[in-house]
DNA sequence: TATTAAATTTAGATTAGCCTAAAATAAATT
DNA sequence: AATTTATTTTAGGCTAATCTAAATTTAATA
């Protein structure tokens, strides 16, 4: 059988970290083959690895039917989400890193296993809500309160909002938001829609008018205002 | 033959970091046995890092006789102290560690690899000159000012000086010497030597005389005031 | 200088985390 | 329902970093 995994290294945790977003988009279970695309390794490698995670209770594992987080699991996952995040805000607001580079340096720093570092980090920071991208940052406890945001792609005609976060995280995404003024807490609001390609014409700010690809519009979130 | 390091794993990293510090006390060589110690690993399983470290030119190595560090093997390890310092320096003035918790999280924070985020971390802490055991902290190119100091136990009697270093980083130490108000800055007069134990009584700020070990007054180092 | 002791290296084995190729299973298509 | 395709698992292998036991070399001692 396999062998028993005591302390999570860092390749578990990435795995759990990786099924956790996964169980998003798969919520009855993470397939192999997504888990290798999101790791970049092979299938059967992850294959493998899933079965060690069963055994260790981080997951429950239906062999050919995918994996779901056990609370072990979850709470794992979300320790080292919570880090990640909160080191993106330390990069962010402390060391002046643009909302584009912080993410691949959390990536390493959100393996540092000191639970004392991380809640210090935490009061360091006045407790941050979200990161950078307006993910929300779980408590020290592993809540974590995920506000109501919705897709730009899904407003109606005329329907105003706020820029609250974003659902594809490439520097080369978050550079094109940020050349174009789209950056978290812009005001927006849909003015028309284009069918033939889902694409749509954006007011910002109540000014400048752009025209945005349904690529971009459907990984912009947005806080829809109250219409009163 | 061995296979070729590219980039040096964590585990290369900490046997860099190790010979550069065996190097202090063994300049001729480090040996095989007292990195063995110092990584709590086998003797024969450093014979064959070392074997590699060789092929890829970070030591110089003379078989049975130690290893020392070629320019490559100084640099990088030098890479890794900096970091290891300023995140020292973090913890300590920013999150507020005292300087028996920081060694231990900033063993692991010094493998995180990020020259941009080290040089920006340098910058937001005011480009700190000493870490917060008094240990000198390399600039951006590897230079680093190793200052004058003697330990307290050769200094004669009557000598007066500033704590400003420790060369033993133990918790248990350095808890030792914050509780008998022996921390960096503190003003000390080496008042008599005890020859038959090599103690010796000590003034503190030119006010409360204690009586330390010669196990504690060698790992304390002092800057010697000029005397006109 | 010969012998013993200590340090070091060599030889062979193990584990985690990865791989490729082949086999098995599930899903999709005719 | 039978066949083809896609997904997943199994089997066997590799590498870095570790280990133990045995052999070798250097250092110390008689
Ligand atoms: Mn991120
Ligand atoms: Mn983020
Ligand atoms: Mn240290
Ligand atoms: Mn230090």
């Amino acid at each position: 059988m396999y062998k028993v995994i005591f302390m999570p290294s860092l390749t578990v945790e990435n795995y759990l970290k990786a099924i956790y977003h996964l169980l998003e988009s798969e919520p009855e279970g993470v397939s192999t083959n997504s888990l290798a695309a999101t790791l970049k390794i092979k299938p059967a490698t992850v294959t493998d690895m899933i079965g060690k995670l069963a055994s260790a209770r981080f997951v429950k594992y239906e062999k050919y039917y995918g994996a779901t987080l056990t609370d072990k699991g979850k709470r794992t996952a979300l320790a080292i989400i919570r880090k990640h995040r909160l080191w993106e805000v330390f990069l962010s607001e402390k060391l002046k890193f643009s909302w584009d580079e912080v993410h691949e340096i959390a990536e390493q720093l959100e393996h540092i296993d000191s639970i004392e570092l991380t809640d210090r980090l935490d009061m360091f920071l006045g407790y941050p809500k979200t990161d950078p991208h307006g993910d929300p940052i779980p408590d020290k406890n592993g809540k974590i309160t995920v506000p109501e945001l919705i897709p730009l792609s899904f407003a109606k005609e005329g329907a105003e909002g706020m820029i609250s976060g974003v659902t594809e995280h490439s520097p080369a995404f978050l550079q094109y938001l940020e050349k174009n003024n789209l950056t978290l807490g812009t005001e927006v609001m849909l003015l028309e829609y284009y069918e033939y390609d889902l694409s749509a014409d954006i007011r910002i700010n109540k000014k400048r008018q752009v025209h945005l690809s349904h690529e971009v519009i459907k990984h912009i979130l947005i806080k829809l205002h109250d219409k009163h």
